[in-house]
DNA sequence: ATTGCACCCTGTAGTAACTATAGGGTCAAC
DNA sequence: GTTGACCCTATAGTTACTACAGGGTGCAAT
């Protein structure tokens, strides 16, 4: 490939984002479809790199593909106050904080079950026995 | 319905999972199929509610189906050494704290980068800077 | 020129765990 | 009989990828 153009697979090694996973970007509209060599090849530029790159980061900090997208939108608008990406920031920096208590109470309780397992036989584990309904007519059947 | 019999709706509520959830699970072989009425309605059983009880326990905890599917199998076997389900939660587990470790990483860095967002113009964006591209030559444009 | 291998392409389906909808039947109270 | 809540099956959608299958391209080594 000649200089200036980058393949998919360049852009692949440059932001660790599969061949696959650029592709359905493309598909669903979040990158735009680059020309094509001869060989129809996809020839992307410096700015679609740089595009991906601003999508991976967000995806790695866990922004969804939506929001994402908007952020792409709101970044182009340099005039523009940036009320609106803080409110995308805060909102997901609001959500992520609630997988966080969610995320410890479950591990509260896991930890919880787990210590109490002695081990013996499955007629007396404790970890089934926390799983198991409660038999109001005796020990669990 | 009459004495014993229960409905779908009825497994539903008792267990706090949708009926489309329920039918779900029978689908992919987690809960038998039941009778049915002379209406075709599915006749579950206390049994079965048991079981779904169970399932939604596990679910709740976090458990995948796979795992769920497989502690339902041991939980029958009451002679059995209970190793196999210690393994499976202490997995869980495990698989629990690469997840808070993670998010914990990430919220870190989301905060950090909310915090030094001054909310001027987008121009002046530190949310959207810290997901452009770095620019070699000059700023982000 | 030929070969081999890494890479590219499109199309399609699958992953995990649900969830929603369309269209139609059942049941029990009124 | 009517009505409204509930039930049924079938199918597709959600989110964000991921994995093929089958076939084409490019380039370095021979």
């Amino acid at each position: 490939m000649s200089s200036g153009i980058l393949t998919i697979g360049d852009l692949s090694k440059a932001t660790g984002t599969k061949v696959e996973t650029i592709r359905y970007y493309e598909r669903i509209g979040l990158l735009a479809a680059p020309d094509r060599t001869s060989g129809n090849y996809r020839a992307y530029g410096a700015k679609d790199l740089g595009r991906l790159s601003f999508i991976r980061r967000a995806r790695d900090l866990g922004f969804g593909l939506e929001q994402v997208r908007e952020l792409l939108g709101l970044s182009d608008q340099k005039q523009r106050s940036c009320e609106a990406v803080d409110m995308i920031a805060r909102d997901h920096l609001a959500e992520v904080d609630r997988k966080l208590t969610d995320l410890k109470a479950l591990r509260r309780e896991l930890d919880s079950i787990i210590r109490q397992c002695g081990c013996g036989t499955i007629a007396e584990c404790r970890i089934i026995e926390a799983l198991a309904p409660i038999d109001p007519n005796g020990p669990v059947k």
